[in-house]
Order: C-alpha cells, then structure tokens, then sequence
DNA sequence: CGTAGATCGAGACAAGTTGTCTCACATCGT
DNA sequence: ACGATGTGAGACAACTTGTCTCGATCTACG
C-alpha cells in the first residue's frame, strides 16, 4: 500500500523513470534519516537535503509530511519480511522464527520502525492501523509453531496468539528496547525453552 | 536530578514562589502535553502556551529544549515510584510487583515516559542514561523477589536480573506496545505462572 | 528520430516558529 | 515600605513550511 496517488503497481500505467528515480532516493534517504535521528528527521526539507532532490519534488510526491512518514516506514520494512520453513521440532521450529525476528530487530531498521509506530499509533490513527497489521504479522510466524504444538498435545491448549507472541516476543523486545542491547542467540533459547516449559500440556499449579 | 541551574532541592537558597509557579506549571501542561501528542508536542511556544505562561519565562528555565524535555519526563514519573512490601509466596509478591508496574503502564503517563526513552535513546546521550536509570530501577523490584526464590531454592540459580525482567515485564510490555491493549490482571497470573513453571529449580530439558 | 507532454530543480513568497533581547510591571523576602 | 527579582508582552532576525511559477531537461510513444 502507497499512500500516494501513483500507487506504484496498481494502476495500468507505466510509471514514470523520473518519478520511480525520485521516489526511491526519497524513501532510501528517509530511511536512513529514520535510523539515524528517528521519524521526526523527516521533514520535506531535511529529507530534500539528505536524497538530493528538489523540496518541491518531495513536496509534488507527499504533500502530507504524514503519508511521506508512512511511505518511509513501509519501504524501510520492504525486504524484511521473510518465511521460515517449519520442519523441524516446535523447539526448532520457534527458535528459527525467533532468529529471523530478532535479527531484523538487531541490524536492520525494522526497530525504528515499530517504535516509530508504537509512539505515533497514539496519536494517529492511521498509524495506528499500520501499526496493527505489521504487529500482527509478526505474530504469525510464532502463532502457526505454536498452533502447530497445540494440536500435536504438545502445548497448553489455553494459549492464543496474543499470549504465545507476549511470552516469546516480549522478552526479546524487551531486551532491545528496554535494556538496551542487542539480542544474542542464547536469549532466544533461553526465551524459547522457558516458553515451552512454562505451558506444557498437562498444566498444573 | 534536575537538569536546569535551580535544581530546587539541594541548594541553600529558598526557591521563589514565582518560579516554583512557573516551574510548576510549564512541568504540567508538559506532562499533558506528552500523553496528548507525544514529546515531539513539547517545544517552548506550545508549552508555554499550555501552561498559560510567558513564552520567554519557558526560554529562562529552560534554556535547552532537551532539558526541558529531560525535566518533563521526571515530573512525569515523580509519585509513579512505589514500594512494593514482599511477604508472602514468591508467586504473590511478584503478581504484586507486576500489577504495580502493569497499573502505571496502563494509566499514567508512564508509558509515555518510556516510549519517548526508548525513541531518543538512540540519538541522545543523555537520555539513554536516564533510559537505563530509569528500567533498571524497574528491574529492581522483580529481581529482588526472584532472587530471594533462588536463594530459597524455589528457581533457578541460572537466572539473571536482565533475564527475568525481560520473562516477566517483557510480556506485559508488549500487550501494552504492539498489541496494544490495556494489561488485565489475568495478564499478569499468565505471565507469572508461565516464568515460575519455566525456570524451576530442577531445570531438566 | 522527433515531438508533445510530463517531471525536475531553483527560487519567490507569505505565514509561522525559534531563539534572543528589552522593558514596564507585579510579586517576593525582609 | 523597599530593593531585588521574576514575569508577560512584544520586537527582531534567522529559519522552516507550504504553495506557486518558471525554464530546462527527460521520457514515452508514435
């Protein structure tokens, strides 16, 4: 989804070289600005500065500074996004989704951007919106091992995905955001066989 | 920790009833403001217009506008501190601790401190180091209950401060951030009943 | 290859913001 | 009552934001 008017792929027309040229080196030098001093970097003006491009050119493609922020924040995401394969045992299997999540939270831009979206989701609603979707998204990967576990007998049948993603994201967010520091693959473990441990089948207290 | 020149305490000196006004009100309206539209809101001019006070009276407290964003945040949490009493059953007194922390993350404007923290930690210096004051001091009052289990032998030793904030507050932080939904006090049972069935202290795999 | 039409960068412009001063006046502590 | 100090209003230059216009350049398409 494109916030603006040539919406890129949609529409039967060819888009213009111009444009595309335009286009990318706004969105890559929003990303970068994004990285380096968060979304209130990205301004028309700063963001002209930074891509090499006319102020009015930024102004011609997003002239709402809100869809320019939404654009930057999708194209940060673009490519981030990837399958894991569920093959082996829901240890493994939750360990590989992990990985991939905590490894695009480590490197890539992908923590300004939620954080960006968690900040803002207060305050706009079509952030929020953004905000739900990719959350969401990310659930699905963890959700579908841990149906899976459910199903086989393996996992308390009491979970639901809101929960399982809180008991396994949730930690190694909060290491990321909140302590702050990169996330280590023993974390992950750590988190993975806690989670498994804590919501065994036959769940007694 | 006040991070303008009349840090209102430690000095000899009576503070002005006039500036304690002020201060008083520009801290408030600031307060307001950040749960209203985020810390990006806090400029001198819309504060000063907030707090009813002269736009120049904003400039002479606060000089820096990250001052005054650092000062906005600590009024924010000043009266959020609160001291759990541990008593009972290592379960009880850490459902205790969390709903503590679960109430302020779902009503007061704590949420909003940390948000912001997290946001401008990455860009600047000074509030990454009240951003790391400010979670370990959280951290603190699960670590001591979970601490006193392993020395009672009820958990394992193997468990760190980091990783036991991150396998409890991490969980609720996360319903609260990227689902986002207010924490309910079953969240908490959940999360708790999890952490202590997945770290026992005869941890066999 | 040539042209009609679109995008581009540069810059003009008004409106608003930021940071700094100055000044008359109100309020404070003694 | 008085001297000292904080306050609000406003002037001011420098900068930002959003909107236009213009000539130069590039693209798609015949």
């Amino acid at each position: 989804m494109s916030a603006t008017p040539p919406p890129q792929s949609p529409p039967g027309r060819v888009e213009d070289a111009r444009v595309a040229r335009s286009r990318r080196a706004v969105l890559s030098a929003g990303v970068d600005l994004l990285v380096r001093e968060g979304w209130s970097a990205l301004t028309h003006q700063r963001v002209a500065r930074e891509a090499d491009v006319g102020r009015a050119t930024v102004y011609r493609h997003w002239p709402d500074p809100k869809h320019l922020l939404i654009d930057v924040l999708e194209h940060a995401l673009a490519g981030e996004v990837r399958t894991i394969s569920h093959v082996d045992s829901t240890r493994d299997d939750l360990v590989a989704e992990l990985t991939a999540l905590a490894e695009a939270i480590n490197d890539g831009p992908t923590f300004d951007v939620i954080v960006t979206l968690i900040e803002r989701a207060d305050v706009d609603s079509d952030l929020r919106r953004f905000h739900e979707r990719m959350t969401r998204l990310a659930r699905r990967g963890v959700w579908s091992v841990v149906r899976s576990a459910i199903d086989r007998g393996e996992l308390d049948p009491e979970l639901d995905e809101v929960g399982a993603a809180a008991q396994t994201i949730g930690p190694l967010f909060y290491r990321r955001a909140l302590v702050p520091r990169r996330i280590r693959r023993a974390d992950v473990e750590t988190v993975v066989d806690a989670f498994l441990d804590g919501h065994r089948t036959p769940r007694e207290r």
